[in-house]
DNA sequence: GCGAAACATTGATTTAAATCAAAGTTCCGA
DNA sequence: TCGGAACTTTGATTTAAATCAATGTTTCGC
């Protein structure tokens, strides 16, 4: 387990990604002046992850400071007891260099679809922010945003029924992760299994799959596929999941 | 509620307070040279909440970097429907700024204890970040033991036993947050309510209490106070926890 | 030192989710 | 396109925690 290979399936030119990298005024790329971009750009590797592919284990002492531009990640742990739990997912914009602790990676990240990111030499990335306090800024917002998301999560597992926790999962999932497809945006994918749900919300994939089962019946929701979820009655779900609205939005870095 | 009076029992004597506070060589002003120093500690307000104070409330535009420097605060967050759920404890050397998102503050900081906090103007402590790319750096590190610590956070309430929740708190507050008193130092104190532990572990105050119990009858603690819990059996609760050991230890900000 | 309020424990009962078990889908490679 | 593996749903039963209810304990102002 701890020496599998990492998948990398293939590296990405990188010139022509950044030209079109959805994430260039967005990310902590936005940050920096050209002349940074450029030397940042020369230390950056761009490469595609397949499906299922751990880019970093639980323990690594990994040396590079990754983004995501493409595609959804998992982050889990693992108990003594050989238990899993899912602590979050990232997707385009995210960093995935938080789960980088003092000592090695807390937790490890798995792609749950083909995924593309952006790795910096750590080393190279660390210099950089010392030198560039707008990076070093930029890179403290997004900490920060990923402060707020986590605190979500902890607020979420504090309810204890599990349709407050689905509906909850459903709405922030929805507004922060989900790739939205067809006219209505209210149809979101869910590329992982029922048992990743189940982990990222302490339940069973059983009441998981049956909370699906119970809004799809009282019409709250409607599966097209088993990886697309149709919310049909956001109010309705608000009120179960007893939120007021959507998590406020990651807004980029306008400094 | 909203209009509260955010009481202030006093403010320090900075000069006093910067010589003898134990931050000093820990937290971000060991980030700053002495000339930073001093123009940041010119900007600072140190004050002392009395218990039970409200320093920051959910939704507040607070314009202050708050550090702790003394005592325990804890953070919460209201529900549509009014419940409480606490998110995290706040002790020395933790920063209270991460509460602030992009749209004012997610959680309210209450205080247990009596607390001691160092406050900095926002804007002048952000301009700092940008002329002295240390301090930001600095701050980044802090936010991402902050995303650390939640992350424990998140595995505990993924936990579905409540002995399991109840000692891995124990574990990580005794290591993270508890004040040891006495000559042994598995005699930790819990300044809050079980109520709040209650609301922390997601659970209710009865099966807090009945775990309290159980672990009490099974010798693996004992409870020589209502706010003091001491730790006979580490090995025992690590193993009920299903925890290794200890989460990371908060190392300071030796660059 | 008294008495009320806040806090904590214990007990009985109910309930929701876990568990155990089986059947029904979807997906994908041969 | 067939067939097996992975995934999902549904059902029956058990179990642990919530809930309801009462009692016990500490704290603190008077």
């Amino acid at each position: 387990m701890a020496n599998r290979p990492k998948n990398v399936c293939h590296l990405v030119n990188k010139d022509e990604h950044c030209e079109n990298c959805a994430m260039r005024q967005l990310s902590v790329c936005s940050a920096l002046s050209e002349e940074a971009f450029e030397i940042i750009r020369d230390a950056a590797t761009v490469s595609t992850y397949q499906k299922g592919s751990t880019i970093v284990e639980q323990g690594d002492d990994f040396d590079h400071v990754y983004f995501v531009s493409e595609g959804l990640i998992e982050l889990y742990r693992i108990f003594a007891d050989g238990q899993r739990r899912i602590t979050g997912f990232l997707g385009p914009g995210d960093l995935l260099s938080g789960v980088k602790s003092r000592d090695g990676a807390y937790c490890t990240a798995r792609t749950i679809t083909e995924v593309r990111v952006c790795a910096f030499p750590r080393k190279m990335f660390v210099d950089m922010m010392l030198n560039h306090s707008q990076l070093s800024y930029a890179m403290l917002l997004t900490a920060t945003d990923e402060i707020e998301a986590q605190n979500d999560h902890i607020v979420l597992l504090g309810r204890n029924r599990t349709i407050e926790r689905l509906a909850a999962f459903l709405l922030i999932f929805s507004h922060r992760w989900a790739v939205k497809e067809g006219h209505s945006d209210q149809v979101i994918n869910l590329p992982m299994p029922r048992s990743d749900i189940a982990d990222y919300l302490g339940l069973t994939i059983e009441s998981v799959s049956r909370g699906f089962t119970t809004f799809k019946n009282a019409g709250l929701i409607s599966l097209p596929a088993r990886d697309k979820v149709s919310l049909d009655n956001l109010p309705a779900l608000f009120e179960i999941a007893k939120m007021d609205d959507f998590p406020s939005k990651r807004t980029g870095f306008g400094l």
